[in-house]
Order: structure tokens, then sequence, then C-alpha cells
DNA sequence: TCTGGGGTCCTCTGCCCT
DNA sequence: TCTGAGGGCAGAGGACCC
């Protein structure tokens, strides 16, 4: 660092491309009476929020996470819809399979978003504009999607890139953007200093507010400071970034299989709560979900994390770190239980979540270590089967008849057995 | 005008050990 | 034996992203 020239000279052959209203567009896909109209996906509920809309919603000012009452005042006629999780999940899978028809360097950031490092496949399809263009095409006709595709040297400027070729909303209609834009190398600095310091990954309210005190309110004004101003003022490794980012500079590989770190349920409840009882039971609830994705996943985790959110929206965490690896519902919902015994309840609580995290490679059907302690009862007398064997089993069931046929008994209501599901609730309570 | 869910990364603090 | 410095780690929280 300390050097204010400008990014060196490389091609442009990242490409940023990003679904346009992903989840509305899907929505109306799947029904074509919603097509043109103000819809909105999302938890339709008191306290959920917008997860996608259509531009005609857009027009009327409603983005993505604005609370849901905010976006029924704003536009009583418009349509909510509950979001589909799985069926998103299924488009995407589609999507991704079209971008590694070109390059398997695909890094998915979201089900909606994915940099693409098409380098080497300039050879073979052409120009990176040129495979751009084909891509936008070929999700267009075989499924009918839009998208915007931005190309640049770099990650970030890729992204920024796709943003500029978006379409807009406006109330006489949707003004359609460029579908594609390229920056290409030495026009880096003449896109990025113009633009608002918030345009930068990594700038959101807090640093924004920070920056503003310096005099920074556009990305050039960030770059004319010096490195030591920027760091001082938000942090050395935050400052850094934020620096190298002003000058154009992107040193982040496209990385197609990122390793998770973390691994979490939580859920936004309707009414506050206080039942220790019943707040229990959802803590197990959620400890079955994370662990079953865990080991669905070949994992295990060592570090059990609780959030609680209180009524006044004052959110907490606490975490244990377990000695073993812990790869079973029973044992996360142990650790998590205690941690939530050691809280004051207070007036109640709007949020529960369970996490785990140090992740390692070893909650396979047959890790190499793992949670001695509950083995025990099958080690002490072979004949009788042990702790992971009854893990394995619940997953094999699920793995057939589905993941409420079989849980936890503290989950078995009148409804059957209550089971936490990546995408429930995910955009709030009464989302449907 | 109230603020979801699922993540990642960073910073700060306190504790333990050397 | 006591004390302080420094490293490593865990825990908590903030900020940010989609």
């Amino acid at each position: 660092m300390g050097t204010t020239a400008g990014p060196p000279a490389r091609e442009a052959s990242i490409l940023h491309v990003d679904m346009d209203a992903f989840y509305a567009s899907v929505e109306a896909l799947d029904d074509p009476t919603l097509a043109g109209r103000p819809l909105i996906v999302g938890g339709a509920g008191a306290r959920g929020v917008v997860a996608s809309c259509s531009y005609e919603a857009r027009a009327y000012g409603i983005h993505s996470a604005m609370p849901s009452s905010r976006a029924r005042r704003l536009c009583p006629q418009a349509v909510f819809v509950s979001g589909r999780y799985d069926r998103y999940s299924e488009v995407s899978r589609q999507i991704h399979h079209i971008f590694e028809s070109y390059t398997p360097l695909v890094e998915g950031i979201s089900l909606d978003e994915a940099f693409l490092d098409v380098t080497g496949a300039i050879r073979l399809f052409g120009p990176a504009d040129t495979i751009a263009h084909s891509i936008r095409d070929r999700i267009r006709e075989e499924l009918g999607l839009g998208c915007s595709v931005g190309v640049a040297p770099v990650k970030f400027l890729a992204k920024l890139a796709s943003e500029a070729a978006k379409p807009a909303a406006s109330l006489k209609g949707v003004v359609p953007g460029k579908g594609v834009f390229v920056i290409e190398p030495g026009e880096e600095l003449a896109f990025l200093h113009p633009l608002p310091i918030e345009a930068l990954w990594g700038v959101g309210p807090a640093t924004a507010a920070r920056l503003r005190r310096l005099g920074v309110t556009k990305v050039g004004d960030l770059a004319a400071l010096p490195a030591d101003t920027v760091t001082s003022s938000v942090g050395r490794a935050h400052g850094q970034h934020l620096y190298l980012l002003a000058h154009g500079i992107d040193d982040r590989r496209v990385v197609p299989d990122r390793d998770v770190k973390s691994i979490s349920h939580e859920e936004t409840y309707a009414v506050d709560r206080d039942d220790r009882d019943g707040l229990h039971s959802e803590i197990v609830r959620m400890a079955d979900a994370v662990a079953a994705r865990m080991r669905k996943a070949g994992l295990s985790g060592r570090t059990v994390s609780i959030k609680v959110r209180y009524g006044d929206f004052r959110t907490i965490t606490r975490s244990r770190t377990s000695r073993e690896p812990l790869f079973d519902g029973q044992a996360v919902a142990t650790l998590a239980g205690e941690l939530l015994e050691s809280l004051d309840l207070g007036d109640g609580i709007r949020l529960l979540g369970v996490g785990v995290s140090s992740l390692a490679g070893d909650g396979s059907a047959n890790p190499a270590g793992g949670q001695l302690s509950l083995d025990l009862d099958g080690a002490d007398d072979p004949g009788r089967p042990s702790w992971r064997g009854a893990t394995e089993a619940v997953d094999a069931v699920r793995e057939r008849f589905g993941a409420a046929a079989v849980g936890p008994a503290t989950l078995v209501g009148p409804g059957g057995i209550r089971v936490k599901r990546q995408g429930d609730t995910q955009w709030g309570p009464g989302s449907g």
C-alpha cells in the first residue's frame, strides 16, 4: 500500500451476472397472471420484510429489506407472495449449468448472483462481452428470465458494472437497461471516481458516516486521501481494503468452492416470547436442523452459538466451544440450551437463533473423532446401538420420507413433527 | 417507522500460559 | 514468589453482504 497509481492493466474477463428481480421474476414465470403487476415476495406478516419485488413495485419506492408494512402503505394494490426457497434454488442450479458450460470458474454469491472468470474461455467463445451477451441470451431463451451482466478486469468493478447494466423502475413502465456493461482496462478510475462512496463493496451506513466526517462523499474523494487517514478512520484491515478499491485495485480471485465457515438457523416470532419451555423446544428444533445440514455437508463443528433479539431490538450472542466435534442435534441443543438458561429473557424476545462454527470435515458417516461422551452408551455394550448409529438412521429415514418423517420427541405436536428447514420463515413470520 | 434470514469478516476484550 | 509483557485463543459484538 502507499501507491496512488491506477490499477495494473488487465484484460476485462471477469463477469458478474445478476438476475433481475429474481424471486419476483420466478413467481411471474410460474404464474403469468402476476406478470407486469407490482409484485412483492416476502413476509406478509407484521414483522415481515420484502425479499424481492418486481420493477413495477420498485416504481413506488419499494425495495428489498423494507418492512412489508411500509411496502403495503406505499403500494396498497401490490400482490404479496410468500417466498419458495426450494423453487428459487432449483432455478439457480439451472442458471449455474449455463454458466458452467462456459467456464468452471463460477463463484456463486447468492441464488441470483455469481462471478465468472472467463479468461480461459475467450479462445473458445470469443471476447468477454460476447460471452456476456451469449449467457444473457441463453438465460432469457432457456429459462425465460432476465439478467444484467457486468464485465471488468476485477471482481468489484464487474459488480458495479452489472449495476450499471440494470433496468430502471418508473411509474410509466420499466426502462430497459444496457443488459451488458463493460469497463475496459484504463477506464476503471473514470467510471469509479464519480460514484457515491456507498457504491464500494464494504461501505454501509456506519462506514459511510465515518468517511463523510473526512469530507468523503465520492469514491474519488477517498482515493485522494492518504492511506493512513483512511485506516485511522475505519480500521486497519477495512481501511486498506477500501483504499485499494478506490484506486481500482482488487486482487480477489473467482473462487468456485468456498469452505463453509458456519451454519445457523434463526427465527423471528410474530409476538415476543418469554416461555422458557417453549423456547427450549425451539432450540431443539433449530439445533436438529443445523446438525442435519452439517452432516449432509460432511461437517462437524465445535462452537455452538445462540442469538437472542429482545423486544427493544437489542441483540446479543452467546457461544461455547466444545473440546469434541459435535455432529448431532441433541449435542448442539444441549449446549445451546445451557446458553439460553444463562440469559435473562426480560420482557420477552422476538428472535432466537442457533448456530455452529469451527467447522471441520469429519461429520461424515465414519469420522475420525467425535462426540465420545454421547457414543459411550453404545461403546459400553456392543449390542446396543450407538447415538451415532441412531443419527445416521434418522438421516436415512429423512432422505427417503422427508424431513418431517422422524425427529426429536420434544418436537412432536398435534400436527406431527415440527421440523426446521432452510428457507422456512425466511422473510419473517406470517410469510405463509 | 420498523427493522428477516443466513452468512462472512473484523475488532476488541479478557483469560491463560509462558 | 511476584509481576509484567506478549502471544494465542475464545467470546462478544459490530458492520456488511445478498
